[in-house]
DNA sequence: GTCATATTGTGAAAGTCTTCACAAGCCCGG
DNA sequence: CCGGGCTTGTGAAGACTTTCACAATATGAC
């Protein structure tokens, strides 16, 4: 008989993912890697589910986009769906991160350990204080924010992360988009502009102590 | 004439505003300042749109739900807005912040400057290290995790803020919780449980990443 | 005073995301 | 091999968010 498909290359169907759903699977994949560590074979969506804060449903859900990765009446296995959402979220290949502003979150950052575990490798470090440049942050020289161009060029870096100042920021990131960057982590409270096919992913501390200053009032009927 | 209605105590109206809808209102707050800061009077919903990255709709939305603070045809007063706004925040009064966890991440927020400046006052430091314990932060003392119980007593504290491992947070916020702490901003990397009415918001810098390294893979289909 | 222009505030429509509910499938004991 | 017990994958329903579109209204020129 003829194979009907022998699914695609590589990848996975894929109709659209949104960005939360993103995020809840990046959470699902430290479930499963401690579910891993722990030594459990299988797990149902309804485990998953009750360690992070959501649904059975919606772990389904949110895994059926990219698959059909469980067995039915027994649940998915955990190193298999481990494997599988590492290759969803492009953890499978390493990725080239440079980080601009090399102050107090550039350097939290810079040692924040979850960054290289999972494959995301600083390559490089700039910051426009002379006094900074010449620094060695483990293996890495900090350069001066003039090199930006030639640390970015040819491809060299896939992520930067923006830890400048608000009002440096644009100009920055305009920079790395001009050299061909297609992802930045920002940090800088201030709202980017970009081309379309670029993203950049914000993470605004302040906004954030707002939203519980909202809650602490009460004003809110979140149950 | 007697007057219509002196708009209760204080407080506006507010039907319920999303999570997403406060993130929005506590952006617009810093463009405003910003606007402020370059001696602007007023401004429409659509110059405050096209600064962020949102609509006129949505901004005029948005406000919408806290009360009608324009003027047909005219725009919004900007110092009148931010005022508003600060209010609807709650960042008109100070809230009392103790950090648990007095590491990198730790270390970074203490120096943030939009911390302090937007009325949030960081007044304890608490860490498990013993080198750590009695090491003067500012004029901030940090002392032992032991101590937390006391730190939070009697409402001293409004916002605690989770710089610590993984598997210590819930440990954390479960006697913080006990203690009457209601709001939480966590950074480590796992799914905090607390009963209902208690506020938490995560920040998850692994997860950030994940969610660029998606996009590179160029299988998300956003504009 | 009237007209032209600008911009808000808001129902209604469209779109997106989450939850529900159930058929289909897999495992195991007997 | 059959039946009971689970659990997935998914269409359909429901809830929530965003966008649209327009009446209401403020300003300023003449």
């Amino acid at each position: 008989m003829l194979p009907v498909s022998a699914t695609p290359p590589s990848l996975p169907p894929s109709r659209r993912a949104s960005d939360s759903t993103v995020r809840r699977l990046s959470l699902y994949l430290r479930f499963l890697e401690d579910f891993q560590a722990e030594g459990r074979q299988t797990v149902s969506s309804r485990h998953l589910a009750s360690r992070g804060s959501t649904t059975a449903a919606q772990v389904r859900k949110d895994l059926s986009l990219f698959g059909s990765f469980g067995k039915r009446g027994l649940g998915y296995d955990v190193p298999q769906l481990a494997e599988r959402l590492r290759d969803i979220l492009g953890l499978a290949r390493p990725w080239r991160v440079a980080l601009v502003g090399a102050g107090r979150i550039g350097s939290a950052l810079f040692h924040y350990p979850g960054f290289q575990e999972r494959g995301f490798q600083l390559t490089a470090i700039l910051d426009v204080a002379t006094h900074r440049v010449g620094e060695s942050w483990g293996a890495i020289r900090v350069q001066h924010v003039a090199d930006l161009e030639t640390v970015v060029r040819d491809g060299q870096v896939d992520i930067v992360v923006v830890a400048v100042p608000g009002p440096a920021a644009q100009e920055v990131v305009d920079r790395a988009v001009a050299g061909g960057v297609k992802a930045f982590l920002n940090f800088a409270p201030v709202s980017l502009k970009v081309p379309s096919g670029v993203a950049v992913n914000n993470v605004n501390l302040a906004a954030e102590l707002e939203v519980l200053s909202f809650h602490l009032l009460g004003r809110d009927a979140r149950e």
